[in-house]
DNA sequence: AACAATTAAATTGTATACAATACTATTTGA
DNA sequence: TCAAATAGTATTGTATACAATTTAATTGTT
């Protein structure tokens, strides 16, 4: 009796983003390809390249990703060159993430090319902008739910 | 001499939409959790709920995705219960995908339990569709600057 | 000081993604 | 017609993601 609304793929904001998520990954891996750098490490260098040195833990925050992710990616940067991996003295806990020579002289090259990059996208600063904060609002609405969900459950719990 | 703008991780589009795009599959994987779906499995069945039996190919068209994440993905979705992968007998290196049963039958509560998902979201549907059609030129952008690219190497190679 | 609780990284296991390659079936062109 | 080209799927290899567990170091408490 009760009808059902179907739910269409093309209708869903979750796999616009999705599938927008992808492209720009890929997009991004090609002209990063003569620093052979995959988007998530390049996203890793941009956060060292504004703070360096981080602590993986610090990293992680600032990525939302965790050290199953990160530890191996943070390796294979080492491996290549772009950053040195080395207990904190203070707390050996810690592992310090800071950028080789390598990685401080190729930084403005990286940042040159990546800036046209983003002018290829064809839109005005202020759309760009608009554009973030929709999805920062929605970002922050699912962590809300999230969030009231969590406590939900440990109400019911109880 | 020349100054060259910094990239700060805070103010590209791309990080927006990996960031927001690695929280809805979360979301939405928590949500299924009950169905045991993944998000990208989800979506696979968003699009065989519409429109099975589909080729793999044609599911990879509409999905996106290729053959290397979808033969896997599928013979889980069939392990599960979900599907059936059969070669085409009119032309044998297709294999269709087909609903089984279940999958008919539990339609109806995967909808449903995800309409409920998208109010969570506290958006209207003029913004969802706002927001959705952004992305959709977003993604047209890119799409369109990578085949420019295309072009202009194999110009290049002549 | 002793020891439980906590924290930080690393590891393990599962599931995407995707480039590149392989394999088979079909189609096409000389 | 039959070999070359093409098409559809699967496989291999590399790199994320992330939950869950493990290990080691630090902190808090008594």
């Amino acid at each position: 009796m009760s009808e059902v609304t179907p739910v269409l793929l093309d209708e869903q904001l979750c796999f616009s983003i999705y599938s927008a998520s992808k492209k720009f990954n890929h997009f991004y891996q090609s002209a990063l390809a003569p620093f052979k750098l995959t988007y998530p490490q390049y996203i890793a260098m941009l956060a060292l390249w504004e703070d360096a040195p981080l602590t993986v833990h610090q990293l992680g925050q600032r990525l939302e990703l965790d050290s199953g992710t990160l530890t191996p990616l943070l390796k294979r940067l080492e491996k290549q060159g772009w950053v040195t991996r080395m207990r904190s003295r203070t707390d050996e806990r810690q592992v310090m993430i800071h950028l080789t020579a390598m990685a401080t002289a190729k930084r403005d090259e990286v940042y040159q090319r990546i800036g046209q990059c983003q002018t290829l996208l064809g839109m005005s600063d202020q759309e760009i902008q608009a554009l973030m904060t929709d999805l920062v609002a929605v970002k922050n609405q699912l962590d809300e739910v999230s969030r009231q969900r969590l406590i939900d459950k440990k109400v019911n719990v109880q």
